[in-house]
DNA sequence: TAAAATGTATCTGTATCAAATACAAGTACA
DNA sequence: TGTACTTGTATTTGATACAGATACATTTTA
């Protein structure tokens, strides 16, 4: 199964930022099509981070920082265990008693991050604003 | 568990480019330190995008692509799926009745895909010569 | 004919993810 | 005060994906 916390998170951003009234998490679930529980998850990730804030027996959430503010990659720290996007896994047990076997790891590792930065870099030039304001356009062309 | 076929892959193309002799596929597992099975199964996907050649009864396979111009894109849409590179799952059941819920997905789709393509872009810059230069410099570098 | 190799299919163990459930703790309001 | 509602958090379950393991057909070479 694909992790989805990340596309989830954005959802309930969007609405939490743009709802008139404070969302509960079972009212934020219906939308994004869970359930309470794992939203109040990744609220709880969102709220370490900083980016949201709620209270205890209280409905709601608010944004933290303003959508303009608040870029995909902050909010992808926020949901990822280690904070730095990982798309190509290293397999574990090369051989050291190759020469191939035993510089294999380290050269992946140099050739992967490097990558795997450049997609860092375009998240951390998204914003949560750009987001909402490509959604305006959808909706925008649908009527 | 991660997908490390690509990680693999990239291993068992440079020992089949740089060995003397003809490697079979138990010998290129005891490298990569898996099973001969799963080498098997790698090779008959880089068979398949005309990457490497091999017959059966006969041991060993050989690079169809020079090295320098088999790019880290060859090789991952070889063992991955759908060819592209894809990181960010989107969440399945977004709520239609709702405003966000019924853009959401499509924001995103685009959105990600934006970022992915960029990362593609890296993979298809680099080649598995590269990678077998990153190497020389690292083994040059231990000793 | 026998040995060795690739090609391919299947089953198992393990890890990961979301769904589901439950409950403690905090708040608001009658 | 006490009841209903909410967030916070832990645990279990079911589904899915991946590598490991095994088996065997097919092909080649000696």
């Amino acid at each position: 199964m694909m992790d989805t916390k990340f596309s989830s998170a954005i959802h309930m951003l969007i609405l939490i930022s743009e709802a008139e009234a404070p969302m509960t998490s079972e009212e934020i679930a219906i939308s994004v099509g869970t359930n309470a529980s794992y939203i109040r998850k990744v609220t709880g990730m969102l709220k370490k981070k900083g980016i949201i804030e709620s209270r205890q027996g209280i409905g709601g959430f608010q944004l933290i920082i303003t959508p303009e503010k608040l870029t995909l990659y902050d909010i992808y720290q926020a949901i990822s265990e280690t904070g730095q996007v990982h798309v190509f896994g290293l397999h574990q047990n090369p051989n050291d008693q190759c020469i191939v076997g035993r510089y294999i790891r380290p050269v992946l590792t140099d050739v992967f991050r490097s990558i795997e930065e450049k997609a860092e870099q375009e998240l951390k030039k998204t914003t949560l604003r750009d987001c909402m304001d490509r959604m305006r356009v959808e909706i925008g062309r649908s009527g």
